[in-house]
DNA sequence: TTGTACGCGTTATCAT
DNA sequence: ATGATAACGCGTACAA
């Protein structure tokens, strides 16, 4: 059996209270009495029990963390840059992969929301689904603990959204493109989320104000979990062939984009010469591929930092903001030549 | 104020016992009161708290996960790996991202403690140090729960170890690359942990063991986080300008590889005709860069089943192995050639 | 400065 | 099948 702070206050010759004092900074103790008891801790390698504390506490500084696949290259990221964040101010992370699996969450969300945490951080957009009763499970959530969206957004009490304007950084990457000559440009996604659509109207509504012709859309779906690189140059080869030709790739996610890479050269194409890509997240891939990746940052160090700041301040009772909104950039690599002279179509 | 197990009970006017065993399976309790209950429940969304719970409980079905940076491409994938491990058995994660520094590193194996968790996850091997007084903290937790190492090994009563072979690994590989002809050959690494130690003398033994003269000794300390490949391009160049000439890279990590890989492409390098490039974690970047890169496969996926199996048999009680060593093995891509006629030297 | 006693929400043991 | 009640370990008024 593990040792109590009752076995520390008979050990010491003094009251739980007073130890309890002394494990909570040591307040109204005498510096000899605080002495003696830290040391009999100390000797005994006495660790309170977060359980008990919790019991009569309001909070247990934890914060459930849930995303769908943390071994995704922006959800690693996105989830360790949270939990530092939030380590240096004093609270836990208890992380969830939950799937896309959308009964699998309302369990999870379940499961978590039972440890007490202090509040829920959705990574991610897939969490919101397009139909209100989706995002029932949400909703209720909400109803007891404040709940931050990071790169989605959902327009209810408690609940809080950080995001980037995917749509204007898509358009503006699909606008640059065009601008620069290329109006047969092929569209990558592998997300139907929040986000990913989001992403995909950009694209589109770009074409349409550049007056592209439909007969260019190009729009592919990749079903597969983006993993395997190959397997998304061979989709994308088997997608495409006996189509007309393609000068550009824009794609949803950096992975995609180098399946783009592949695909050119396995093709024989130069790029950029014969074909530009862009990817999106401004991944460590952009600089590990050949040409490096042009591809859209959208500040997720930005966005974490953002999305801890609002929710510090939803549990200190203050006032903030329900939605905090930044702009993504394009970041121009090796893949593309835009600059410094855009020629119009 | 959340809703308690008591407002439940007054509500379905039963006692809290009974709401506690529908809660718990609903054994022994009719089923009209069991659906009397239930509705209760549902109709007010009541969730029970799992710190209570815990009080009274010898597990919270929560286990500690710790490790230095869960972004880093490798740990992310064991994290994301373990976590889907142990949610499939019934286990919660409480994920710890604790640096590099020992100091913190004990206060957060605390912090877990005092959660109650049924045991604690080392993911890597940064976690072992080479005193036995750097590693007391281990030894201390290892009193109170199992402690799981991966990819780490520490002889210790309660201490678990499942590794893969880094020493045999990396034996293997420099092994290869000089049997086919390649002796002088630049050896990149950014660790000094158990197993960063482990690899270095698996490449050092191998040239021994090969008769290179240590004129050809090559080895170089990365000593930042190897999250910028340029930086590692640049550290390359700066540190083998004015020295003779190498034919080959093998680095301990594929981030280090493709810095080497970019690295001889600006040095206008063929590969692999004119350099030969070996990377360790056959992870995603191995795919991405071009040419694919040649790589040691760590069996991450066996690591983090086989780990799982037997923290579940420790929790049983039943008998387990302290130690499970696994191989790994090269996978050969574009950056070298090796096979299928290995030259001598 | 220190100690006593109760409450936190749940489970388990005993009755009934 | 169900209810009453004692733990579980800790924080904290309140008392001394």
């Amino acid at each position: 059996m593990a040792i109590t702070i009752y076995d520390i206050s008979q050990l010491a010759g003094v009251s739980t209270a007073t130890v309890s004092r002394v494990l909570n900074g040591g307040e109204n103790v005498s510096p000899a009495t605080c002495k003696k008891v830290t040391d009999i801790i100390e000797k005994y390698g006495y660790i309170p029990n977060a359980y008990a504390r919790g019991m009569g506490l309001h909070s247990l500084k934890t914060i459930g963390l849930l995303c769908a696949d943390s071994s995704d290259l922006y959800t690693a990221r996105a989830v360790y840059l949270l939990e530092q964040e939030l380590q240096a101010n004093g609270y836990e992370s208890l992380l969830c992969c939950t799937g896309f699996n959308q009964d699998v969450r309302k369990n999870y969300l379940h499961l978590v929301l039972s440890k007490k945490v202090d509040s829920i951080i959705l990574v991610g957009s897939h969490f919101i689904g397009t139909t209100e009763l989706e995002n029932e499970y949400i909703r209720e959530a909400a109803d007891l603990i404040p709940i931050m969206l990071l790169n989605a957004s959902y327009n209810h009490p408690n609940v809080y959204s950080t995001l980037c304007d995917d749509y204007a950084s898509m358009y503006e990457a699909a606008s640059s493109m065009i601008c620069s000559g290329i109006p047969d440009i092929l569209y990558l996604y592998n997300s139907k989320s929040y986000s990913g659509l989001k992403k995909l109207k950009g694209f589109q509504n770009a074409l349409t104000d550049n007056n592209i012709p439909d007969s260019l859309q190009n729009i592919l779906y990749y079903d597969k979990s983006s993993c395997d690189i190959e397997n998304i140059t061979d989709f994308i080869e088997e997608m495409t062939t006996g189509r007309p030709r393609f000068h550009g790739i824009i794609a949803a996610d950096d992975v995609l984009a180098v399946g783009g890479i592949k695909y050119a050269q396995k093709e024989g194409l130069r790029i950029p010469e014969d074909i530009s890509i862009i990817g999106y997240n401004n991944s460590i891939l952009t600089a590990c591929c050949t040409p490096a990746l042009t591809s859209v940052d959208n500040c997720l160090e930005a966005l974490t930092h953002q999305l801890i700041h609002t929710l510090l301040h939803v549990l200190a009772g203050e006032q903030t903001p329900q939605k905090v909104v930044f702009s993504g950039r394009l970041i121009e690599r090796d893949t593309t030549r835009f600059s410094p002279s855009p020629k119009r179509i």
